[in-house]
DNA sequence: ACACAATAGTTGTTATAACGTATATTATGG
DNA sequence: CCATAATATACGTTATAACAACTATTGTGT
């Protein structure tokens, strides 16, 4: 039983009191464990987890560039720090900042050639392991997953 | 319907490429959320969740102490540098550390009186917390939560 | 008994989380 | 037009994530 599993895991003997904290426990430690395996996926190309999804973001952006706020609004995960990832990212020469001459506040943030070339070498491998650990749930269990989790979020 | 809430979250105009970074994405926003409000929950006390959750694990081990390396093995969440952590409760006054006589390699750590008060006076906001915020599934939505969450991770 | 392997905790270090403050620029209202 | 508020980014700082190396101690095998 699984409820008992996860107990020997945090060696506790008691029911969970109160009995939602065994889904939100299981919520905390089922995202450790893919985000730690997203992190091995994305360590051979150098990135973290949200770097590479920042780098998706301003690819996508395509020739106009996006400014940094916007990086920050679409992130899946939130980053408090974008200024200082985004050194990161030119440091390492996957994109490039200018500031915008419409608005001086604004700093636009491009792709280079090495950063697309970056983004597109980790499409396949990231989606070899979005299929790999997300696939092990059938369709419609993937669909549940979703229905209670959107739940969870938007408290509908 | 709320896969286009995601997307429109994430602007996102094409489908979810694999469909299983929906659920993927589900999980990292939904346990941001949580985790985001329950560090929020703890901030009054001055302690961060690992820290609640080591000080907790302590104050069950009772007088006879727990050893670093346990602590670290029955946190709900990884923490690396269990050493440091520990250094901050103990510069906090709520813990202690004892050289064990038995084994010269061993640190055992014991809750102090005002790790134990703290402990028990986070108690009820943090369960209220837990009411709360998971509670707005249904026992039967939890249950079924906890199915895919535990099928996710031990992939049974 | 002794050499080496394994273990537990600590330390050094870099990257990132996270908050708050600072600076420059633009927007707004009178 | 001008003063002030709002906005965008950058910077200062502390805590934590995370890895690896180090030190001391214990366990193991010969």
């Amino acid at each position: 039983m699984t409820r008992e599993r996860l107990m020997r895991e945090l060696i506790q003997t008691r029911p969970f009191d109160p009995p939602e904290a065994e889904a939100f426990f299981n919520l905390l430690k089922t995202e450790e464990m893919l985000s730690t395996r997203l992190a091995e996926t994305l360590k051979p190309f150098g990135l973290t987890p949200s770097q590479y999804n920042a780098l998706r973001i301003v690819n996508g952006s395509g020739v106009e560039g996006i400014p940094s706020l916007e990086i920050g609004e679409r992130l899946i995960t939130r980053v408090p720090d974008v200024t200082r990832m985004i050194d990161r990212l030119v440091e390492k020469g996957l994109v490039e900042r200018r500031r915008s001459d419409r608005d001086r506040r604004v700093v636009r943030v491009f792709i280079t050639p090495a950063g697309k070339q970056l983004v597109e070498s980790a499409v396949k491998p990231l989606r070899k392991f979005q299929k790999q650990w997300i696939g092990v749930l059938s369709d419609d269990d993937q669909a549940e997953l979703n229905r209670l989790l959107y739940k969870l979020r938007y408290r509908d």
